[in-house]
DNA sequence: TATTGTTATACTCTATAACTATA
DNA sequence: TATAGTTATAGAGTATAACAATA
C-alpha cells in the first residue's frame, strides 16, 4: 500500500526522518486533495492560493507569488482565472498605486470555507493513531509549526 | 514567518488538526524541494518518478502513473524526458508484450542517491523540535507511514 | 533608479479522447 | 472485448525577459 518498502532515511536524524516520512504521507494522501480540487472546479494553485487569502487580509499580487512560491507572473493567471469566477477582486492599494491588494468576495469566502471542511473533514493518514498519539502528534507538529 | 497566522482547524479532531499542520508544513517548505530540483533540473514529477524508481525494482509505466497519482499519458512525456537524458530504459516485460518495465541505468541510480542525500541533508521545519519531541514523533510517524 | 504588476515566450504538466499492439 | 502504452489536443502552471506605471 505504502509507495515506498522501508522508511526513506532511517540512518538520518530523528528529525531528518520524521521529515521524510511526512513528505511521503502528504505525497502519497494528494489523491485527496485532487478530489476536492476536482469536485471544487479548482487547480492545485488556486487551492492554496484561496487557502492563504484570509477575508479581511487583503494581500498583494507580489505577496501572494511568495506564498506560492512562484514568479509573480504566475500570479496574474491564476488570479486572473479566480477573478474570472468572482471569487477574488483586484483593488488598487492606496498606499501605493503600483500595488493590486485581492480580496475575497462573497463567493470567494464561501467557497474557501467549503474548501477548508471538505479538506479538514475527510479521512487522513493519521485516523490509524490511538488517540493519546494523535494528540501528542498534534502538541508536537504545533511547536514545530511555530504555534507554541 | 508562518503563511497563516493560527491553527488552520483547531477546533477539529487531534488528527484531522495534525494533518492540516503537516500539508501546511510541506507546502511551506516547498521552497528547499524547489532549489533541490533545480540545482539537479528536475521538474517536480521528475523528483517523484526518480523517488519512486527503485534500483533493482523494474516499475510498469501504469505503475509509475498511479504512484505520481496522474493519468498514464503523462507518464510517457515524463519519462521521455528522463529516458533522453539516460536516467531511464524502458525495457519490454516478459510476460506481457504490452507492458514496458521502468529501469534506472548507472547515472539515474546516482542521481537519485544524489537527489536523496539533499533532500535528507538539508534544514528541516523540525530542526526546532528538542531531541525527546524528535525522536517521539518520528516513532509516531513510522506508525502512521505503516513502518510500525 | 528601483519596484509592482503585466505581457510575451517557451516549456512542462495535466486530463480527455482516440489510437496501436497486445492479451 | 479489455488492457498497456502512445499520440493528439487543449488548458493550466512555470520561469525568464522585457515592458509600463509608479515610487
Amino acid at each position: 500500500m505504502a509507495a515506498f518498502p522501508a522508511p526513506p532515511t532511517a540512518s538520518a536524524s530523528p528529525a531528518a526522518e520524521a521529515w521524510a516520512l511526512v513528505e511521503q504521507l502528504v505525497h502519497d494522501a494528494r489523491g485527496r486533495m485532487f478530489a476536492v480540487a476536482r469536485d471544487l472546479e479548482l487547480s492545485p494553485p488556486q487551492i492554496w492560493a484561496l487557502r492563504h487569502l484570509e477575508p479581511g487580509a487583503p494581500t498583494a499580487m507580489g505577496e501572494l507569488a511568495s506564498l506560492l512560491r512562484c514568479d509573480s507572473s504566475n500570479v496574474t493567471g491564476i488570479v486572473d482565472r479566480l477573478e474570472a469566477r468572482g471569487l477574488v477582486e483586484r483593488r488598487p492599494a492606496s498606499h501605493d498605486r503600483r500595488v493590486k491588494h485581492l480580496v475575497l468576495t462573497e463567493d470567494g469566502v464561501d467557497l474557501r470555507t467549503r474548501l477548508r471542511c471538505a479538506l479538514a473533514e475527510g479521512p487522513n493518514p493519521f485516523d490509524v493513531l490511538d488517540a493519546d498519539d494523535a494528540a501528542t502528534l498534534r502538541d508536537i507538529l504545533r511547536k514545530a509549526a511555530g504555534f507554541a
